[in-house]
DNA sequence: TAGTATCTACGAAGGTCTTCGTAGTCAAAA
DNA sequence: TTTTGACTACGAAGACCTTCGTAGATACTA
């Protein structure tokens, strides 16, 4: 009767909180719960015991200034971003990254700056290049 | 104290069920758990537990032949997917589709077809339209 | 010094997910 | 008739997720 789940993917609660970290690169429990709350009560321990359990996993790290700990996220918002898509590729359909982007694109609204993206990026031969963004961590 | 999760989208069990029904349209327990236990070691009455527990959720619809249920996903292949993909456009691309689709194409391979089928859909002015494929039910 | 505010740490509750064993029913075979 | 096999239903265990209260430490203030 045993039930082992997922590696480390992070999960909704998790990904709220780096995103947070990801748009200030670096912030308090504090400054998280403040961001947080705004869109949803939330006692400020969870948000404490929440960011806890991500530094034992190794999701973000800390360090210590004063008496209250500076958190980072651990990997880049895009290296996350790219797993968590891996994840439903696999999951849901069947590896196939077109079936993927069609289902993507199908039916939702879309900017001319990123149609113009995705138009150049498809127009290169071969595996899509990724272009060289900022990308400190990688896992 | 209390943890309210996800409103109704498979989990990866549920997922792998699903693909087995999407495959062949119907089957009995029998025949789903014959297809997984390929890939994974798991019990019959582990499956027909879950495909129980997904037609009290509403994801799968049965009906009786002899004394065996007949299971059938109640919503397409390409809804659930779409609802999948909602989900991860939310919960970590802040619903940027176009951020969403760059980094599920870039680095990754992609046949000839995908490739074109995508430069046709993007080329297409507004929304993204939807192409008429057969979509039975649609949640 | 006593009181207040702000941290971290921890334990526990209640929920979901996944797994499997056991029990009961019914039909077919010995 | 007894045994065997296939099916459904159900309960419970264990893992993980999310939430919050409580406790202890430390600084600031009256």
């Amino acid at each position: 009767m045993t039930a082992p789940r997922r590696l480390s993917e992070p999960t909704g609660a998790e990904l709220q909180i780096l995103r947070v970290l990801w748009s200030r690169d670096e912030a308090t429990v504090r400054e998280v719960h403040e961001q947080i709350v705004r869109s949803r009560g939330v006692a400020y321990t969870t948000v404490l015991k929440q960011m806890q359990i991500m530094t034992k996993k190794g999701q973000v790290t800390r360090t210590t200034a004063g008496r209250a700990h500076v958190y980072r996220a651990a990997r880049s918002e895009r290296a996350v971003q790219g797993a968590l898509l891996d994840d439903l590729l696999e999951r849901a359909f069947g590896g196939s990254v077109g079936t993927l982007a069609m289902c993507a694109l199908q039916g939702r609204a879309l900017s001319d700056d990123d149609r113009h993206e995705l138009q150049r990026l498809l127009a290169e031969p071969g595996p899509v290049p990724v272009p060289s963004r900022e990308d400190p961590s990688d896992g």
